[in-house]
DNA sequence: AACCTGACTTCGG
DNA sequence: TCCGAAGCCAGGT
């Protein structure tokens, strides 16, 4: 697999979310130089979270909501944020204004 | 090299 | 606030 400095980026970024916080795919293309790329995330995701050992549970839509389908690991993401301390609302959605992941200064 | 695809985002109705 | 359509990009085929 070839990985392009826009995707080691990625990597690095992901790996830098800390429990107990969340991040966007959008966010997380733009601190890696390109947030139009948001879509590339997704797939570095899938493709490389077990070899890479990333969090990729960290990681939700910038609707506040897990990507996922209903039993295609959506329950798994769930349980694994709120054993971080994620809290969802009635509707299954995060508070990004609390729980998302922001570079420190 | 061209075409297709997706764990997205944004905008308009 | 919710739904659909269009845009965007790197990787895989």
């Amino acid at each position: 697999m070839e990985r392009t400095q826009f995707t080691a980026e990625v990597i690095r970024q992901i790996k830098s979310i800390p429990a107990g916080y969340v991040s966007t795919y959008g966010m997380i293309a733009a601190m890696a130089g390109n947030p139009r790329a948001a879509r590339q995330v997704a797939r570095v995701l899938h493709s490389c979270s077990a070899r890479d050992a990333l969090p990729w549970y960290r990681v939700i839509n910038a609707g506040g909501n897990i990507s996922l389908p209903r039993g295609g690991g959506y329950e798994r993401q769930k349980a694994l944020l709120q054993r971080e301390g994620i809290v969802f609302d009635e509707t299954d959605r995060v508070d990004l204004q609390r729980f998302m992941w922001t570079m420190p200064a």
